[in-house]
This record gives structure tokens, sequence and C-alpha cells, in this order.
RNA sequence: GCGGCCGUAGUGUAGUGGCCCAGCACAUAAGCCUGCCACGCUUGUAACCCGGGUUCAAAUCCCGGCGGCCGCACCA
């Protein structure tokens, strides 16, 4: 069932220019893909969307755009290099790879994370741990690292590496912003932009790629205010929809109630309230789609003091998906940078020496991308319609002639240029008009506007909903007031 | 990365050694028709994943690569 919708997307995804797989003519390479015409269009409205709802959250709060490719020393300082892999191990026997930090801790219950890999060597030896498969002897335990190593300049030049996550360009021109932003917290740095991860094995097609997008805001704030915030009172009574670890599934709190139930400082809650308005409001989440997620010990990295997923319910992926985090982070990336730098990250605001803690809210695009479409699909009885809301639409409008008239067509290509300054529109005149509202509807225009002879006469238009399929009849000078109110609903 | 299955126009498929310089449907282009919701007519564009091998002959058999799906593993 849910197969068979992911088929169905893609297919349109494919066809109409969404997506598709990266390298294509030289047969793809797993984890790469590429956003067509109608993707684009609609990756840069989640975006601007993304932007516009969580930078005008602060006065300073804003976008900076840094570097794809670091210097081997930034993620010494991040911590990357040290944690971002894996210690891999393969039987010798029928070459099946295991986690060897797993294998020594259920094996011995001994925690193997901060082992180095000659530990966990001896440790496997000592333990006398076997290939949990065919009982082979395992082989030496490497790292495998999932960053992009590259090498910047010529040979023997510097060892760089693409970036994993945004966030780290955030912390490193730390210093610089605070200066150009005058010295005062909280400051939001926020970055937009690709990364990359070398991921062993893609699986789940668009869902975990090899090269990805993440829309990041890193909010550097003084530690001691994080159980304040000037606008607390007025989301104080906003319900939020979360699934804490001590509850079996999601419940609905009000934003004060869950800050004094959870013990989590109004600073942070105040940001979840303002992700869950993004998610409800303007992408029109269905409600009962979305929640916000506690994760266990085990599953958050060791540096986050608080860490809950924003999960959306997809069909396609058989229920609810991680499409972004919120992360208090203390001041692990700041000291890191610190130290392996040499360069002061504390800040002095009113004589209080500190180095400021990080709130992170992390967003995967693609991710989101996948949501839209997984949540607007609809396959009806007599049409395709991706149902998105009116401000995600690839396309705004079409701009038809009702028939392939020359009067029509003329007054049509007047009406398209007119719109077409202001909004992403489109023209077609081919086929039946039947034919090109389905068009339409199979990449989800949300309106239509039709030019027949009474335009010619009275300068009126008809206006069709995609949803409703309803016509209304609109003077042509009033049609933009109309649509763009619309777009707004 | 391992094991199983698989890879034909944009999409879905027919074809299991010569009948295929590859058939069909939808989509698409040009035109006709059409006075508001695909499914009417004409003509057209467009494919055997890549490389090697076997054979008189390969979309079809064999080997390798790439990719996909499922299972295992992995996802700081």
């Amino acid at each position: 069932m849910c197969n068979m919708k992911v088929d169905e997307i893609m297919d349109v995804a494919l066809r109409r220019g969404f997506i598709f797989p990266a390298s294509e003519i030289y047969g793809g390479v797993s984890g790469f893909w590429e956003y067509g015409n109608l993707g684009t269009l609609m990756k840069r409205k989640w975006e601007d969307a993304w932007r516009h709802h969580f930078l005008s959250l602060d006065q300073n709060y804003y976008e900076i755009s840094t570097s794809n490719i670091m210097p081997e020393a930034v993620f010494k300082g991040s911590g990357h290099l040290e944690h971002f892999n894996d210690p891999l191990t393969a039987c010798t026997k029928c070459n099946q790879r295991f986690r060897a930090d797993d294998l020594i801790t259920d094996a011995c219950g001994k925690n193997a994370e901060d082992m180095t890999t000659e530990e966990m060597e001896v440790a496997i030896n000592e333990e006398n741990i076997q290939c949990p498969r065919c009982g082979g002897e395992l082989g030496p335990v490497q790292l495998f690292n999932m960053m992009f190593c590259l090498d910047i300049g010529a040979a023997g030049g510097t060892k760089g590496y693409l970036r994993p996550e945004t966030a780290q360009g955030a912390f490193i021109s730390f210093k610089r912003m605070f200066e150009v932003l005058r010295n005062r917290l909280p400051i939001g740095i926020g970055i937009v932009g690709r990364v990359y991860r070398n991921e062993i094995s893609p699986r789940q097609g668009f869902f975990r790629l090899r090269e990805f997008n993440q829309a990041e805001l890193q909010i550097f704030f003084d530690p001691d205010t994080f159980d304040e915030h000037a606008s607390f009172d007025d989301v104080a009574g906003t319900p939020l929809r979360v699934r804490p670890l001590d509850r079996e599934e999601e419940v609905e709190m009000t934003a004060g109630d869950f800050r004094d139930r959870y013990d989590i400082g109004r600073f942070y809650v105040y940001h979840m309230v303002k992700i869950q308005e993004f998610y409800l409001d303007a992408l029109k989440v269905p409600r009962e789609k979305f929640r916000f997620r506690e994760l266990s010990e085990r599953e958050r990295a060791f540096y986050n003091k608080v860490h809950w997923d924003i999960e959306v319910d997809m069909e396609t992926l058989g229920g609810y998906k991680e499409v972004a985090g919120i992360h208090y982070r203390t001041s692990h990336d700041l000291s890191g940078h610190q130290e392996m730098s040499k360069q002061k990250m504390q800040v002095n605001i009113d004589g209080k020496k500190f180095v400021p803690h990080v709130l992170e809210l992390s967003f995967g695009v693609d991710r989101n991308f996948w949501a839209l479409l997984d949540l607007a699909f609809a396959k009806e009885e007599e049409r395709t319609v991706f149902r998105f809301p009116p401000r995600m639409a690839p396309i705004t409008v079409a701009v038809f002639p009702l028939l392939n008239k020359q009067p029509l067509i003329e007054k049509a290509t007047e009406i398209y240029s007119q719109l077409a300054s202001i909004m992403q529109t489109d023209y077609d005149r081919g086929g039946s008009i039947g034919r090109r509202y389905r068009r339409q509807d199979e990449i989800g225009t949300p309106f239509c506007v039709t030019v027949d002879f009474d335009t010619l006469e009275d300068g009126t238009v008809t206006l069709r909903d995609r949803d409703t399929m309803e016509q209304k009849r609109v003077d042509e000078n009033s049609l933009l007031g109309e649509i763009l109110s619309r777009v707004a609903q």
C-alpha cells in the first residue's frame, strides 16, 4: 500500500521534474539525488518560508553563508574526526561487517564507545568474541569516517573535508559575527546549504542521502537565561504535541505545563512552540501527523543536554520520521573550537565573562520536501493531485485560453505576463481545457485562470480552485488581489 | 558491505537466442476538433543500464561494473 504510494509519487516526480537520480546517464550513484525545475522551485519556497519564519523570531537572527570545504583542524575542534566514525570489523571467513563497539558491549556489557581501535581489538581477543553469524575469526578494527576527505591545493597540500553539517560554519564564524552584531546576546546564525556524509549504505530512496541540504539556526545565549524568554507568556498557553520518554503515545500539554513538568528552560520551549507553528500553520501539516519526540540517552549525542526530534507521520515511510531537531548543545561546540584554535570564544557582557551556550534548530530540507510530497499526494478516481499549501506549490497559477483561438490567446498571454511578474505562473494552450486542468493538478498548482469570450466583452475571467475544482468569475483587475489573498490563507 | 531478486522510450510494460533496425498503453510535440474539467482525429519524437565474452546470430546466455527492491548490518 505505502510502496504503491512511493511509486506513484516517484512517477510524477520523475515525469514532471521534481527530483531525479544524480548522474543518471552514467547509471547514478546511490545516495545522490537532484532537483528538477519544479523541485527547485518548491525547495526554494520551503527554504524561504523557513527563513521568513525563524529569522524573524529575533532582531538578532541572521543568515550567513559559509564554506562547504573546511580544513581538518575545524573537524578536530568540532569532534567530528574523533566521533563521526564507526569502528568496523569484518569476519575473516564470511566477510560480514559489524560495529566493533556494539559487539564488545553485547559480549561483556562494557561501554566501548571511547575505546581506541587497539583497545577494541584487545577486548575482542580477551572476550573471545567471534563472528555472530558464522563463528569465524574477526579481523582488525578499522575506523570508517563518514566525512568526505579531500586535498586542498596541489599534492601535499592541506587536508580538508566536505562539511557534514552546516552548524560548524556558524560556530567558527561566531567570534566575528558576535562583533558584527554588536556584542549582544542572544544572536542567531542561520545557514541554509549543502552538507555531505559518506553513508556506508544509503537506503530509503530520497530519505537518506550522501549529499543533502540543511537549514540550521544556531542560537547563542547566556546559559543563565536558559529559563527566560521575553515572549514566553504569549505562548505559554499554546498546546504542544509531544511524545516524551515517559509516555507511550503523543500527548498535548500547554507550553507552560510542559516547561514545569519536564523542567526544560523557557528559552527552549519557546522555540519549540515556534517550530510547531511553522509546521502546523506555514506548512499546513495536519496536527495529528506532527509531534516532538524526546530522544533517549542512547539515541542522542553526549553533548546534547536536551534533545527532541520533530517528526512527521508519513505514509510512504511507514510512520513518524525525523524531519528536524531542537538541541541544547551547551558550550560544547564553542569550547571545542576554543581549545583547538586557541581563540577565545568567551564573551564579556556587562562585566560577565562566559562561553555562550547554543540552542540548535536543525532541519533536513530534503526530508521536509519529501514530507510535503507525501502529505499532499492524492490519487483520486479521475485525477492525480498534490494538495500543497498554495505557498509551497512550485507553480502558483496557470493561465489558459479556453480555446486555441487568436483573440483568446492574445488576452491570455497578456494576463500571463502580468501575473508572471509577481508570482510563479504557467501558461498552457495544449490539448483540451480539461487536460490542462489535470496537468496542473498533477503538479499541485492551486489556481488556474481561464480566458474565454466573455473576457473579451466584460473583462472577467474564471478562477478555478485546485481542491474543490470550483470556478468563480473574477474581474481581471481584481484577479491578482484575489489570488494573493487566497495564497495567504 | 553481504545474500536473494531485478534493470526494455519520460512512465508502466510485451518480448527468454534468429519472427525485434523491438510491440502496446499512458505521457509528450505539431496540427485538427473542442464555448470549462483527462480518456476524439492525424502525423511525429523517443528505449533494450554500461563494458567485455560465448555464438553464424544476443534485449534474451556468461562474467564484471553501476543502479534498484527486500532481508542482515549501518545511520556521531
